[in-house]
DNA sequence: GTGAAAGCGCTAACAG
DNA sequence: CTGTTAGCGCTTTCAC
């Protein structure tokens, strides 16, 4: 069953050995060494010599072998991320889309994207082994929903990451980041409000353990606060779930009759609307709400939830462009990136 | 233990360079060969060799170096799956839940998933090189809406891949599948309709190139033949939009007056409910809807949306076991296996 | 500009 | 059971 001299067999459902660096340089003439540099130090060939090599390469369908490189050059051009399952229920797709994004951002830096999972209530599980052996350049970071131990842990290992969320909770790390303003967002639906004449603009946020929260809320009480509107009586903090939203916002309507409420999450605004639902209170006439993250539920609900969007697309382009820092040689070091988020109106913010 | 006298410096941010098979051997005073055994086949080694290994291993921090064994072992432990751009306003995140499954089942197996990117225009693209450049074991290929020519593709080459889709279009194809049975949720559907006393259940489904469209829908005539309803004037095939599903639902609704809708996904679903909404009728009461995906927008829309659900999970168990089966030597060749899907019930099908 | 030699870290085959 | 030998396919010196 072993291989014999110059049959390259094929093995089970594996087809036959591809072509190597020395199946080229023999068909084009010439040593293994010129067919390596020919691949990746083109200038250094003549030219003639570099179209023969290229012709036998293209002949063969000859593609580098991956662990050969890596092994010689000491790098993967693979970069982990770990992938824990979103809670169901919750209309937080954030993740899927960026991921998507980071897939296309690193495709176009030669990087693919290795996806791992991790014990989800050991936030540094998976990664020690991905290091050790090498398996990966350098990791994106991205659940860092309460504070980033993996954060605090690779950067004591010393290994390349770049986190997508800033290090709310350890202001003297020094590794590469890109976040979104969530205060910014916050600020912008809340003015967006206020243009519409609401001046009682409740805030349905998370509990306070979420630094992302806190920041998001505080852009909603700056925007009340720089127009002279009270804040008092006017905000909540729950669990991220479609029926403490419900709960919440019934509280408020009840107690301090808000006319529009801002939200820390999509999941957050649709229990608003199941809120108003439950009221007869039509959304964006009566009420006007307005969530966060711009998942597929804000843009399929009826008549639309108006959200802020997060620009994932940039972000996955800015991780990439820190990655590439830091693994260049010398590494060039990117400092913070932060991101302004936009608003995608829909009906309900907006009387029809 | 430290390093001893030729201590590997550290590069920029990379860290000192990770223990090797030969470190371990000196540190356990056993030769290479053996440190590899006690990794790879443990049950060689006498006990209390064993066990000084480990500790040794334990004690360096050692993890075998994934370029080097992959190399020898001309395997990856990687499976490639090609992750393009969900269409955004598309209630379709079922891919998303997939990978998160796949994520977690191929981790059993020992296997991470690459994911790679690949142009929308062109199906095959992205294969390819990963194929020649041995830089995975294996495909994972999903979107298989329209036909399959990866899969075809795939075959020709000789490539082990497993599909989450049957070959609608490729009877005579015999690489590993899973599927979960469309008609069996549409019939599922339409019988849990029937079961509430409804008679003019009406379809909305995709276009008519869709095999997976049409499987479905031969579920909902199916199940409507079988106790007898009538089925003409009662099916439309539209694009797979949240506006098409709503224009849809008002023909249906002005010319033939159907009280259920079964529709071929949770975007249709939601089209439908807009059209409820533009005409005051109310979902579950009035006209009771079904979508298909139990896609998250099913979960958090006011009111709920019940839905056909698909096992991803199983799904993804069922993908890697095939795989495993592809993978071993000698191969063990897994035929199709078809899943079947669950009712998620909710408000839109129940009077409340 | 091109070629020859060395070796990355690992495991398959064999010898002891 | 353990150690020795060889080489996976590639790139990095260093001659020519």
């Amino acid at each position: 069953m072993s291989r014999t001299a110059d049959e390259p067999l094929s093995l089970g459902t594996i087809p036959v050995s591809p072509p190597t660096l020395a199946d080229v340089a023999e068909l084009a003439g010439v040593s293994r060494q010129t067919v390596s540099n020919a691949v990746n130090n083109p200038e250094l060939l003549r030219a003639d010599t570099l179209r023969r090599v290229q012709n036998a390469i293209a002949d063969l369908g000859y593609s580098p072998n991956r662990a050969a490189r890596n092994l010689r050059t000491r790098a993967s051009h693979l970069v982990g991320m770990r992938f824990t399952p979103a809670q169901e229920g919750t209309a937080n797709a954030l993740m899927d889309r960026f991921v998507h994004s980071l897939v296309e951002a690193s495709a176009e830096a030669g990087y693919h994207v290795l996806l791992f999972a991790g014990d989800p209530t050991d936030p540094v599980s998976g990664y020690d082994d991905l290091l050790r052996s090498t398996a990966v350049d350098a990791f994106v970071v991205t659940d860092t929903f309460l504070g980033n131990p993996q954060a605090t842990w690779l950067e004591l290992r010393r290994a390349p990451f770049v986190a997508f969320g800033r290090p709310w909770d350890t202001p003297e790390s020094t590794h590469p980041w890109v976040d979104v303003d969530g205060a910014a967002g916050a600020a912008l639906a809340t003015d967006h409000l206020i243009e519409a004449d609401h001046t009682k603009i409740a805030w349905v946020g998370w509990r306070k353990d979420s630094w992302i929260g806190e920041d998001r809320r505080s852009g909603w009480s700056r925007a009340m606060r720089s127009r002279g509107l009270v804040t008092s009586g006017l905000a909540c903090r729950v669990e991220d779930a479609v029926a403490s939203g419900r709960e919440a916002a019934g509280r408020l309507l009840d107690e301090s009759g808000p006319t529009g409420f801002v939200c820390a999450s999509d999941t957050l605004a649709m229990g608003v609307l199941h809120a108003l639902d439950e009221r007869g209170l039509q959304p964006g006439r009566d009420v006007a709400v307005v969530g966060f993250d711009d998942s597929q539920v804000a843009q399929v609900v009826p008549g639309g939830l108006t959200s802020v969007r997060q620009p994932l697309e940039d972000v996955a382009v800015e991780v990439v462009r820190a990655l590439a820092g830091l693994l260049a040689t010398p590494p060039k070091m990117v400092p913070g990136v932060l991101l302004e988020p936009t608003l995608a109106v829909r009906g309900s913010s907006q009387r029809r």
